[in-house]
DNA sequence: GAAACTCCATTGAGCCTTCAACTATTCCGG
DNA sequence: CCGGAATAGTTGAAGGCTCAATGGAGTTTC
C-alpha cells in the first residue's frame, strides 16, 4: 500500500467515524428534545437565537443568517412555530418587505422548559465522552470548518 | 463568574460550533453530491455499504445495522433505489420474513461514478481545513462518541 | 401442536427541508 | 421619474425521515 492509499483510506475510515457519530448524536438530540419538549432541535435553535436578541426580536434574514440557514426554512419554522403560539411576526415599518419574528412569553417559556433537558443530553453524550483536551479540540476544529464553509457559501454562490 | 459558569459557557460555546459545522459541512457534502451525481449522500451510504459486502449482497438488518439507521428508513431508500434499478431485492429462501438488497451493475457504476466527486467535496471541506494532528483527534472524536451513542442505543431501548 | 412472543420487513401519515417560482418592495442608473 | 435589477419574504410541490401500526414467519413454552 503506497502512500496515497494510506491517505486516503486513512481519511476514508476518518469520514465514515465522522458521519456516523454525527449521524447518531444529531439524532439523539434532536430525538431526546423531541420528546422531552416536543420541538424538533432546529425549532429550539430559533427559540434561542430569539431569546438572546435585544427585545427578543430579530428580522427574518438577520435570524437566518444567525441560524446559517435558507430563508426558505426559517419561514417555514417561524410558520410552525407562530401557530403555537411561541414567535409573533411583525411587519416592519421602514422597509414594508420586511418582517421581524418577535420571541413571544410563552415562547420564552417553552425555550427555558426545554433548556435543561437538551444540556443534560449534550453534556451525557458528548462532553461526558471526551476529555478536557478533546473538547478543545472539537471546538477548535468545529469552529475551523464553520469560517471555512460560511466563507465558502458566500464566495460560491452557485445557486 | 464562578466555575460553573465558565465550564457551561465554554461547552455552550463548543456546541453551538459544533452543530453549526456539522449542519453546514453535511449540507454542503448532500448539496454537492446531489448536484454532481443527483444522489443524496445516505443513498450514496447504502451503496457504499452494499459495494463491500460479499457478493454486494446484504440482508436488509445487517444494512440497517452497519449504516446505523433504522429498518423503516432502509426500507423506504431501497425501495427509491430499487426504482432507480441500482438495487435489487432478493427473497431469502432460508428464511421467509428475510430480504437480501443486492447491488446491480448500474448500482455499481452509479456509486464509482459519484464516489470522485464526493471525496474531492470532503478534501476540500474537510480535511484541507484541517492540520494531519487535528484530521487525527476529529477521527479519535468520532470514534469515542460513535462507540457510546451505539452502546447507548443498545442498552436504552426507550421504545 | 397451538397459543404467545419475538423478529424481519414494509407501509402510510405527518413533519421538515429543499428547490424553484412568485409577489412585493426598494434601490439605482440615466 | 422610470425601468431594470436586486432584495425580503412567502409559497407549494417533491423528497426524505420518523413514528406507529401491520402482516407474515420463525421460536418458545407447556
Amino acid at each position: 500500500m503506497d502512500t496515497q492509499d494510506r491517505w486516503a483510506s486513512e481519511h476514508e475510515q476518518t469520514l465514515r467515524s465522522f458521519l456516523i457519530a454525527t449521524h447518531l448524536l444529531l439524532d439523539r438530540l434532536d430525538r431526546d428534545l423531541q420528546r422531552q419538549a416536543e420541538i424538533p432541535l432546529a425549532y429550539y435553535q430559533v427559540l434561542a437565537c430569539l431569546s438572546e436578541a435585544s427585545q427578543c426580536t430579530l428580522r427574518m434574514s438577520d435570524l437566518a443568517a444567525h441560524l446559517h440557514g435558507s430563508r426558505s426554512r426559517l419561514s417555514h419554522a417561524v410558520a410552525r412555530l407562530e401557530e403555537r403560539g411561541w414567535v409573533q411576526r411583525v411587519a416592519c415599518p421602514t422597509d414594508k418587505r420586511g418582517a421581524y419574528a418577535v420571541l413571544t412569553a410563552q415562547g420564552r417559556a417553552a425555550f427555558q422548559a426545554a433548556a435543561p433537558g437538551l444540556f443534560e443530553s449534550v453534556r451525557q453524550h458528548l462532553f461526558d465522552q471526551l476529555s478536557a483536551e478533546q473538547a478543545g479540540h472539537l471546538r477548535t476544529i468545529s469552529e475551523l470548518l464553520a469560517a471555512h464553509l460560511c466563507r465558502h457559501e458566500e464566495l460560491d454562490p452557485a445557486d
